[in-house]
DNA sequence: AAGTCTACCGACCGATCGGTAGACTGCCTC
DNA sequence: GAGGCAGTCTACCGATCGGTCGGTAGACTT
């Protein structure tokens, strides 16, 4: 694992740090790998985070906020509630190529996250959701949208591309080559075409 | 937690090695742990598994013969593939109340499985996952379903269902009560409709 | 020049990890 | 009754875990 050496340390770790949460979960990854991705002592970590959980929580907070702000930006760019889902697939799948730890990383909190989560007011993913949701309830308001229950089908939206991603690796080393490209090229195609039949008004 | 005591101390093992395995994954908990559950020793354990490896693949594999046999006895005792895909939805939802370990396994081993997967020479779902693809394909020789790709549609029906069950106890925390009740009682609805207009033809 | 702050380090801590060795116990078989 | 076997136990191992500690090097402040 390598890190942006320009950047701050405390970045670096962040960095570090997503990646190998990603691929191990919390319990997988220790800091002394994570400090050893910067080659840096495990105690220089804890300088800059006092603790793993804290670590942890900083990287979850900060995926979050990122994700939550490019929901946003879509929202703001453009009107049409159609269009905003359009994009929104679109970016799913940019960010599933480009920043591949993500998806991991969401399942992996919601898999832990009933055991951590007394120690935590608010969910790093709150916001996040009701933007979705929100486009859905403001379509519905202009009456373009079938009337779905808003949260069940984000959450069957995200969970149909995220268990895709994630299985991808499993796909490609199980399956023929040719099918995992299949999976690959049809993938954002159905994905469209889930919420055009089962959301759109025709 | 609580294993049966009627049973075999090998399986009563399996039992409480599941339920820890899908509460803390494979590196969060301990075969100490899953010992205590029976009140034996750790070493007891490794008398009739003789590595946390072995365990682990114990438990997957009872999971994944269970499941592939639930599906083909659905393809046995039913002709018609849009029934054969209303029941495999009505099983999806017992299961993820009755047996609420295994989508959380399941999960968490597409998660490690790419770090674990080059000592395995079949993957354990490999047969449940061609059962499915097998019920879209039948359907569509028979030119009642649309021509999507097998593989992803399911992929993306077990994700979207997967995805809303692990997120309930995240849902039921953060979320209003309300909004818990409505996800859990429109969420299979959902899935039904998602496979009637994706799927069938009309 | 003295003091302060940030970043980092190696050494160490108690706890826990997966796994091994050897002894004991009760049951079945010869 | 002897021997084997399955099942369980206590005791122990080396490795690794997250975290603390005292201390150092260098930049900046006053």
């Amino acid at each position: 694992m390598k890190t942006n050496p320009s950047l701050p340390t405390a970045d670096r770790l962040l960095e570090a740090a997503e990646s190998l949460f990603a691929q191990k979960g919390f319990y997988g990854a220790s800091i002394r790998d994570i400090a050893q991705c910067l080659s840096i002592a495990k105690s220089s970590l804890l300088h800059h985070y006092p603790s793993k959980e804290k670590l942890y929580g900083e990287v979850l907070n900060k995926i979050a906020l990122e994700m939550t702000e490019e929901v946003r930006r879509i929202r703001q760019s453009v009107n049409d509630e159609r269009e905003q889902l359009r994009q929104f697939i679109r970016l799913l799948w940019e960010n599933s190529q480009n920043k591949p730890n993500r998806e991991n990383i969401i399942i992996r909190e919601m898999l832990d996250n009933p055991k951590r989560a007394d120690k935590v007011k608010k969910w790093f993913f709150v916001d996040y959701l009701n933007e979705l949701t929100g486009i859905i309830r403001s379509g519905q308001a202009r009456g373009i949208f079938k009337p779905v229950v808003p949260e069940v089908f984000i959450f069957q939206l995200l969970g149909a591309h995220r268990y895709v991603v994630i299985s991808m690796p499993t796909v490609k080393q199980f399956f023929p080559a040719e099918t995992y490209k299949k999976v690959v090229s049809e993938h954002t195609r159905e994905l469209e075409a889930f919420v055009g039949e089962r959301l759109f008004v025709k």
